[in-house]
Parts: structure tokens; C-alpha cells; sequence
DNA sequence: TCACTGACTTGGC
DNA sequence: CGCCAAGCCAGTG
């Protein structure tokens, strides 16, 4: 028993993400099978921390907000990263965040 | 065992 | 258009 199922799922899908692309804890919690359940995501992406193969700077909030960046070394980290892979960040938020949405439910089907 | 919290989401006012 | 409340699951106190 892996703890718990749900976290080793959320890092296998978050792992999953293609670079230059991005998700929301929605989607993943979605594909778990628990819409409301994005809280467990974050809460999974919390446990990730310990987890470096975890790209948590993919995961984004439904509005495609950074809102974990806060958890990141520093605020910036986060968003450095996206722009590494080529995605434009502005405001603390992905740009155009819907053709760099990647849903493991639609894209992974 | 119960209650609270948490990187969310949706709906209502 | 902005803020508040409710719902979800799991882990910790």
C-alpha cells in the first residue's frame, strides 16, 4: 500500500505532463475520479515536495493561476520554470493557459 | 473518535 | 464584478 493511492496517482499523472504544458488540479482530480477532490491534489502536490520528479509547476489552479508558486524556493521559481519550457507566464498567471492546458482525461486518452 | 485544515471548484448573493 | 458559503478526501492534532 502506497500510503495512499491518490497521491502516487496524482504525481504519476502530474509526471506525465508533457514539458510546455500545464494542468489543473480540476483535471487531475477529475481523472481520479473525485471533481471536488482538487484539494486532495494540492494536498498530494504538499507531499510532493519530496518527490523532485514531480513538475509540480505544471499544476495550476482551474484559472491557470501559479497558486502554489508560494511553495516553490522563491515566487518567481515556479514561473521561471514554465518560461524554461516555453511557457509565457504574466501576472502570476500561464498566458493563453487554455492551448497549454493539457487534460490526462482528453490528451492521455 | 471528533474536529480542523488544506497548492481547489462551483454556485449563490 | 467581488465576496461568502458549501462540498470533496485525506491527514494530522
Amino acid at each position: 500500500m502506497a500510503q495512499s493511492d491518490f497521491f502516487e496517482n496524482v504525481y504519476g499523472v502530474v509526471r506525465l505532463v508533457p514539458a510546455g504544458r500545464v494542468t489543473t488540479y480540476g483535471a487531475i482530480a477529475a481523472y481520479l475520479g473525485s471533481k471536488r477532490g482538487a484539494r486532495m491534489v494540492g494536498w498530494a502536490m504538499n507531499n510532493a515536495h519530496g518527490r523532485p520528479d514531480v513538475p509540480a509547476q505544471r499544476v495550476v489552479n482551474r484559472n491557470g493561476v501559479l497558486t502554489g508558486k508560494n511553495f516553490f524556493g522563491s515566487s518567481t521559481q515556479m514561473q521561471d520554470l514554465l518560461e524554461s519550457e516555453g511557457v509565457k507566464i504574466k501576472d502570476d498567471q500561464v498566458v493563453v493557459f487554455q492551448e497549454y492546458f493539457w487534460d490526462p482525461g482528453i490528451e492521455l486518452l
